[in-house]
DNA sequence: CTGTTAGCGCTTTCAA
DNA sequence: TTGAAAGCGCTAACAG
């Protein structure tokens, strides 16, 4: 193997200068420049990023982990954040726990062993806070709240909750049910507290941020009068789970003409309604929650609550940058920023409660699905 | 940061034998062990393991290059990548090119940089089989041929091919459309070769399998003289092409009363047909090709002709393997060697003529969009 | 601007 | 069975 030596002494220097001419980065006469740029090319020099990382200290990978890549949800998350992370010279380590049927903690190893620079962390996990604020390296979650001082990143599910409620609130619905995540999440930053789904109204924060969704989409709903229930997905890595809960919602409540679902669900929701004859939106309204692709194939176009991939995912980069010592986050273009932007843009960013924590705003993309006429705009404003 | 010096002074032994305890490899004897343990808790020892990449010259890391992680096909590909990997060790490194908005060569680059260990190369690029033969580091291609000794792992698509084309035989199609690919692809291993779309058989290999698929389904289609009718996709990547090559179906061909498309098109193709009122499979009728999850999600459960993600992933981790030196193969549980089997398995798995290749069987999942009420052991041998 | 030099933390012969 | 010691290839002071 041919390493700098072998250059500095074809082109007659230094190795520091080879490394000065490979790095591009300190002062170097251009003459000196191309003499060593020759002898590279002459004898093929290759520099071995394995002796760089060691070097540095560093691999410029992040670790991303999820619980599975295959569903729709997280491959679309992982997308944006595989991009937002390029950008900043930082490359992606698959980390989908429920794939490899492994735990977290094989991840976090690897972190704490600087296999990789940093961890964004956006899959279900049992540790207490002091487990990862002791870790003491690069760490960022998605939609989650870890520990003390973990930056959180996620959607502003409140407003997305409000949002579907609000549709159907003004399209006449009488009995909605919410197909979404395990209660068990239901706990407060404070440590693990389970709340009744009934009529209160949780103050502080959840560990887990969807869960605002609920409890927003919730008491919108109590303004108005809608009878609602809520069928419980325990897996979401299981996609026949959405089947399930699909099946589940009309078999148990046969009145229903109302339906929020994560988008995988309402698919298989779509799925039903046809198959039972229900007329999509003048019998049956149904909403997908999250707006990956799923709400396009699914037979009609689907009204959507949309999660801004993009935005999350430079927020996230963003972060986790920051929490990399040494490391700087350059903003990306004005032009791609907007790239995950689509339907109605809605409230500005609100920060959480979490030190770093950001709330990224949702939108809604109105589709075939129901019955609102109207833009969002004159929806909201009729509030 | 503690290291092996640390502990190896805390024990009263050499960082030899720690590194022998560390990695439970050499001769060390039992109390030694236990000593360097408890030596480790009680510095809290973590292995660096930038400096044992370093020394072993290997990384763990494999890149696994597809277009994009959007894509519900590559994403269960790359789910099921990343379990074969995991067991045999390896991490995955996501390498989606369109979501990066990057080339091949970025990916490339980091394999000659020995940042990876090898890559599975699973995206469409425009290099000549000398660019990869002299790369000279451990790759495998998935469904292409790249080059003289690069080994190559696909489903078997001739197979897929006569199956649907069997299909639509057996069930009275008068006029088949189908959705593919780009035809430039349409070339043989020995060099760039335009194939005519027409009446010819194509001798030798095509750079890429799955218009083996196309070839033998209009093979199979001519034996009955059902008509038919190719539509191209362009960018595989970009999701709109599906949906817009789907309405191009139903524009272009008002009489067209068979489908077979990538389970993406398919979706959208039973959108078009639910929109214009024709009833499936009564009126028309659809097959996916592929076989993702996405073909139970488009409205009603298509029938489709299945790639055996997991056997694909396993035959791509064992010549991976295999490829890089110093590593050995070990195969997976029996179990877990099922587990992507579903619907009838066909035909064994048949050897390319490249070296190293191999073509994994397809099989067929009858859903409510073809109108073939048998097993497919009755259809195959009414052939 | 360029060269000298001292590591980075671990693996791995080779001796003892 | 254990220890001593020589790197692995590159980076980053520091000196010139």
């Amino acid at each position: 193997m041919v390493g700098m030596r072998d250059v500095a002494r074809e082109a007659g220097v230094s190795t520091s200068t080879v490394s000065l001419v490979v790095n591009g980065n300190g002062y170097v006469s251009a003459a000196m420049a191309e003499r060593v740029s020759q002898a590279m090319k002459r004898l093929n020099y290759v520099p071995n990023e394995l002796a760089r990382n060691f070097s540095r200290n560093e691999t410029d990978l992040v670790g991303v982990i999820i619980p599975t890549i295959r569903h729709p949800f997280f491959a679309t998350l992982t997308a944006s954040l595989q991009s937002a992370l390029y950008e900043q010279g930082m490359r992606t380590v698959l980390c989908s726990t429920a794939d490899v049927d492994q735990d977290v903690s094989q991840y976090v190893d690897m972190l704490r062993r600087r296999a990789m620079d940093g961890i964004i962390m956006g899959a279900h996990a049992v540790y207490p806070a002091d487990y990862w604020s002791s870790i003491e390296r690069p760490i960022v979650a998605f939609d989650r709240f870890l520990g003390g001082s973990i930056p959180s990143v996620g959607s502003d599910h409140s407003q997305g909750g409000h949002l579907a409620a609000s549709l159907f609130a003004h399209t006449g619905a009488h009995h909605v049910v919410e197909i979404g995540g395990p209660r068990t999440l239901y706990q407060t930053a404070s440590g693990p507290r389970s709340v009744s789904l009934g009529n209160i109204q949780i103050a502080g924060q959840t560990t887990f941020p969807p869960i605002r969704y609920h409890l927003a989409f919730e008491q919108r709903l109590q303004q108005t009068g809608i009878h609602y229930d809520y069928i419980e997905i325990e897996n979401v890595a299981q996609m026949e789970q959405f089947r399930n809960a699909a099946h589940l919602a009309f078999e148990r409540y046969p009145d229903l003409d109302a339906i929020v679902a994560p988008d995988l669900a309402a698919a298989f929701c779509v799925q039903e309604a046809f198959r039972r004859g229900r007329a999509i939106p003048g019998d049956l309204q149904i909403i997908a929650y999250d707006g990956s692709y799923v709400s396009d194939l699914a037979g009609l176009k689907l009204t959507s609550i949309l999660q801004d991939f993009d935005g999350i995912a430079n927020a996230l980069a963003r972060q986790l940058l920051q929490a990399i010592p040494g490391r700087v986050y350059r903003a990306p273009d004005a032009t791609q920023r907007q790239a995950g932007q689509e339907g109605t843009g809605l409230n500005g960013a609100r920060p959480g409660s979490v030190p770093g924590s950001e709330l990224i705003p949702m939108s809604v993309k109105l589709g075939e699905s129901t019955r609102w006429e109207g833009s969002i705009e004159d929806l909201l404003s009729s509030e």
